[in-house]
DNA sequence: AGGTTGACATA
DNA sequence: GTATGTCAACCTT
């Protein structure tokens, strides 16, 4: 174990005894034998193993193990007979746990460690003192006080009931002492549980009191005459002996002579097929199912260990704890975990590793056949209930719906289809109409279960949290089964994991991943429902094509997780997947579901103001021109502008048309020109026009008359998440005339909005990132950072800086997020691309590390072919390799870039996911409509808006910890008003 | 009818 | 210099 390295140590008996009384009693299904708390710990320790990054403690350990109290007998009994003696014996139905607890740590490759002699908590301590000896840090797996003396800066503790990191601010707010003054704190309180005497009459309260006045037990001792209060007084003296005990007693021994050392504990990996086998003995069947997706090992060919569970005198050890410890059958009970060899072995070509899993499905998928002859239609309920059952059954199954829209908000039900391992699939029509023999095409089908059915069929299946729902882009079924009432859950969605995979890898969807990975052409959509006149609803579609396009969906998709599942697994991207992406699709979906109120009134009134404007100045632009012509034709405009009329003509398009971009119209109009400035004008009116005034009332939902956009969460190689349909990340912001739409985005009669931005989180994350000592420095202090990089440069004091100066510098800032090149700064700020050199060179000498940064990133791009975020997403970058160099340019800047972009996203990523329940915790109402990438946009009852605003600031401000603890602090403004405009 | 281009709105 | 989405015009099918 070095430096960096960081060690989890398991309270296991501490745990099973609060998981016993915390949890609801839970028996095997087969024979009664309880296993309650058992399965709370493999939970527990499943969670903390696999994916770290998904509880409080947000760190990967290295090395980790699980302790047990061994004997009741001690060396504390010998100070202390009375020690522990009132302790009543264990509940029965907790008495034959303790074995298998043991056994589950087994099982779980993880080291078990007890020693004759000492509790728990002294090797816990023990192995703490070692560990922070070396330099690593150590979280301790309990909420016992007992343990909360060894809290410091490189020990903390978790809670796993209440997934909550108690750290030295968490021990002082709960006691009222720092961690090193706990022993003083329980010698003066006892403990009645362990029989500790303590002085009586002195609680928590009294004591932290006391210790905080005197500052430690020995001085409190000496000098307890000083004390005022009579019996309090009187109390401590006569009791002094005891509380010099009761500290013995509490203080916990750091040295017991080890067997096993720290070495012993590095984490390795689960061996999936022996963990299972254990779980499956113990029927656990929704941990069985995660640990089978994680590992990518088939639970099905895999038998369930036998178990023993020995409870009586036979058993080894003179006391309860050990008295129940059962083996594994065959195997010797034993103070260190086995090695891997697995108990059962995987049968057939599947993979032993995720890696080799990984690739032998991918081989079975392509060289797989797919039959469409053998998908089904179900036409009743008795078989449609058969096929729920036997998904149940199967743990597993993919699931999709055919609907009449692309719009989750719009769409009604027509069918759904169910793949419940590749090629047994079906599908069932609910919906489908007939357009013969009615002019108005409103003939329901026959043969078809009923909407309502259906519905009661599926719904269960849906919700059931011991069955994995598998679809390609979840968000839209979720959303569309939410407006019905259903929340799917548990489920995994293919396109997710193919974007955690293979995020600049081309597309995700589920033609070129079915393409790609399965090696099949699907049916396309159009096929289906025509196009241009010929188009139809779903529901038009006959159902014998219908069924075999939507079978065909279901069973790719089932195909396609079989691949891509362990593919995450190989490479190490669970915890992504399940951290950053997977938990977002309800969270978007429940936004997308609320959508916002858009003032249509006020849009309508603007765009005729607009329409006025932009008429007048087409007749001020065709009477300068001298003719008349279409002023949104780039081609036109330029032809007249650089031909006919002789102007300066800047650059060229690469179709070798004039360019008539707002910039170099700015510029002409800076040298007299009269037309440029008109056209510019005129460009602007009808942009805001078109794209904002006219369009937005369109997408005010009929029913619940607000506007609902539709965000893709794949559509990015950074991790950003994209608005569409309307794009409501795009709302004119800068120009007042834009400003003004904004003002047209209001909040409910009684609400207010709430807008909710980080301020400067790419420089942040960049200041992290490449570790730049002035730019954290600078943040720390709250200092304007571009003022401070102007600074830094030119050496012209903030004070009185020329706001020019400050300009340039913001320009550079913003440059080197977007991988700076001294044509795009020079562009940017209208200056010789000499002077642009010249500037970032000076930058770079001023703050080297992030020239370093840069060359890192480019160099470790080139090499992996992807890039990652602080959290661990990856951006793939392959042409990075190109022999283009403007190709290679731009790709090496978008590698650097994307790190600092897709850690921003991810944080904010990170906010949105945790929002919801804060929000429900605090006991408010607000929720959550709109993301900007840095900024988040709620609705909240007025009378809320002041509690409200802490929260989100909190959740927003906090949102990286404890996975990445920031090197600069983040800043989060929020403000309420009645509009976004002025909330912003 | 569907795809591409140039322009421009946002972070 | 990064990342998007939408519009009108224009070109191809």
């Amino acid at each position: 174990m070095k430096k960096g390295d960081h060690l989890f140590l398991v309270d296991g008996s501490g745990y099973i005894f609060r998981a016993y009384h915390a949890l609801p009693p839970l028996n095997r299904k087969s024979d009664g034998l309880p296993i309650g708390a058992v399965l709370g710990f493999c939970n527990m320790v499943w969670k903390l193993t696999q994916d770290a990054r998904n509880t409080d403690v947000g760190i990967v350990p290295t090395h980790f193990a699980v302790i047990f109290d061994y004997s009741s007998k001690t060396f504390r009994n010998e100070l202390y007979a009375e020690y522990k003696a009132n302790r009543t014996a264990p509940p029965e139905d907790l008495i034959p746990q303790f074995g298998l607890i043991r056994q589950a740590t087994r099982a779980f490759n993880l080291p078990c460690i007890e020693m004759d002699g000492f509790e728990a908590d002294d090797l816990i301590a023990t192995y703490a003192r070692l560990a922070c000896d070396v330099g690593a840090d150590t979280t301790i797996i309990s909420s016992d006080k007992d343990l909360m003396q060894l809290v410091g800066p490189t020990v903390s503790m978790y809670d796993p009931m209440k997934d909550r990191q108690i750290g030295v601010p968490e021990v002082i707010e709960k006691w009222g002492v720092p961690p090193e003054k706990m022993i003083d704190l329980q010698a003066l309180t006892g403990d009645s549980i362990d029989n500790v005497p303590g002085v009586p009459g002195i609680g928590p309260k009294t004591a932290a009191q006391l210790i905080e006045q005197f500052g430690d037990l020995d001085t409190l001792l000496a000098r307890a005459s000083e004390i005022k209060q009579d019996k309090r007084r009187q109390s401590i003296i006569d009791n002094a002996e005891k509380a010099r005990i009761s500290r013995e007693l509490v203080r916990l021994k750091n040295d017991v002579p080890l067997v096993d050392g720290l070495d012993d504990f590095a984490l390795q990996p689960p061996n999936g097929p022996k963990l299972i086998s254990f779980l499956k003995a113990l029927e656990f069947s929704s941990l069985t199912r995660r640990v089978a997706e994680a590992t990518g090992a088939e639970p099905n060919e895999i038998e369930a260990t036998r178990i023993t569970v020995q409870t009586g005198a036979e058993a080894h050890g003179p006391d309860l704890d050990a008295l129940v410890s059962g083996s594994l059958e065959g195997e010797a009970r034993a103070q260190r975990p086995e090695g891997t060899q697995p108990s059962v072995t995987p049968s057939r070509a599947e993979g032993a590793t995720p890696a080799t899993l990984a690739k032998s499905r991918a081989e079975a998928a392509v060289a797989a056949k797919i039959d469409r002859s053998k998908y089904e239609c179900i036409r009743d309920i008795a078989t449609l209930q058969a096929w729920v059952a036997e998904a149940r059954e199967a743990g597993t199954v993919a699931f999709r719906t055919e609907t009449t829209s692309l719009d989750p908000m719009l769409a009604e039900l027509v069918g759904f289809s169910l793949a419940i391992r590749p090629g047994r699939a079906a599908y069932v029509p609910i919906a489908h109409r007939s357009s013969e023999g009615d002019l108005l095409g409103g003939g329901r089908s026959p043969n078809q279960v009923s909407f309502d059915e259906a519905l009661a069929a599926i719904g269960p299946l849906l919700i059931d949290p011991s069955v994995l729902k598998i679809g390609h882009n979840v968000k839209y079924d979720w959303l569309l089964l939410h407006r019905l009432g259903l929340d799917i859950a548990p489920f995994d969605d293919t396109m997710l994991i193919s974007y955690v995979l293979d995020a600049g890898n081309g597309s995700h969807a589920f033609e070129t991943l079915a393409e790609r990975w399965l090696g099949h052409a699907v049916i396309p959509f159009k096929d289906v429902v025509g196009s241009g006149r010929n188009l139809v609803t779903f529901d038009f579609v006959e159902i014998e094509r219908a069924t075999t396009y939507a079978t065909e969906g279901s069973d790719l998709a089932m195909r396609l997780w079989r691949v891509l599942k362990p593919r995450l697994v190989a490479n190490g991207l669970t915890s992504v997947y399940e951290r950053l992406e997977r938990p977002l699709v309800p969270v978007l979906a429940r936004m997308e579901g609320r959508g916002i109120s858009v003032d249509r009134q006020m849009l309508s009134r603007l765009s005729g103001e607009l329409a006025q404007r932009a008429a007048a100045l087409e007749d001020e632009i065709y009477t300068v021109a001298g003719e008349r012509f279409t002023i949104g034709s780039p081609k036109q405009l330029g032809d007249i502008l650089f031909g006919r009329m002789g102007l300066p003509g800047g650059s060229k398009t690469k179709s070798g048309q004039w360019s008539t971009t707002a910039q170099i119209l700015e510029e002409l109009a800076a040298e007299g020109y009269e037309l440029p400035r008109k056209i510019v004008d005129w460009r602007q009116l009808t942009k805001l026009k078109s794209t904002y005034t006219d369009a937005l009332p369109d997408y005010i939902h009929p029913e619940t008359k607000r506007v609902h956009t539709s965000y893709a969460l794949a559509s990015t190689p950074t991790g950003r998440i994209s608005s569409s349909e309307p794009n409501l990340q795009n709302i004119p912001i800068r120009t007042a005339e834009g400003r003004r739409i904004r003002t047209a985005f209001i909040a409910e009669k009684g609400n207010k909005l709430i807008s909710a931005d980080y301020s400067q989180i790419e420089l942040r994350v960049l200041a992290h990132i490449a570790d730049i000592p002035q730019l954290t420095q600078a943040f720390a202090d709250g200092v304007d950072i571009h003022a401070m990089t102007a600074s830094e440069m030119f050496g012209v004091p903030v004070e009185g800086m020329p706001s020019e100066v400050r300009r340039r510098a913001k320009a550079i800032n913003f440059g080197i997020i977007y991988g700076i090149s001294a044509f795009g700064l020079a562009n940017q700020l209208s200056i010789p691309r000499e002077e642009a050199g010249d500037y970032i060179k000076r930058y770079f000498e001023r703050f080297p590390g992030i020239r370093d940064y840069m060359e890192q990133t480019k160099a470790s791009c080139r090499d992996k072919g992807y890039v990652e975020t602080i959290f661990g997403r990856r951006a793939h970058y392959p042409e990075i390799r190109s022999s283009n160099p403007q190709h290679r340019a731009f790709n090496e800047r978008a590698a650097i870039n994307a790190p600092i972009q897709g850690s921003a996203a991810d944080i904010i990523r990170r906010a949105m996911i945790r929002m919801d329940a804060a929000l429900a915790e605090a006991k408010l109402s607000a929720r959550m409509l709109l993301q900007v990438h840095d900024e988040l946009v709620f609705e909240a009852p007025e009378e809320e808006v002041e509690a409200t605003l802490p929260v989100v600031r909190e959740v927003m401000a906090g949102a990286a910890m404890p996975a990445v603890n920031l090197a600069v602090p983040l800043q989060v403004d929020a403000r309420a008003a009645d509009n976004w405009d002025e909330a912003h």
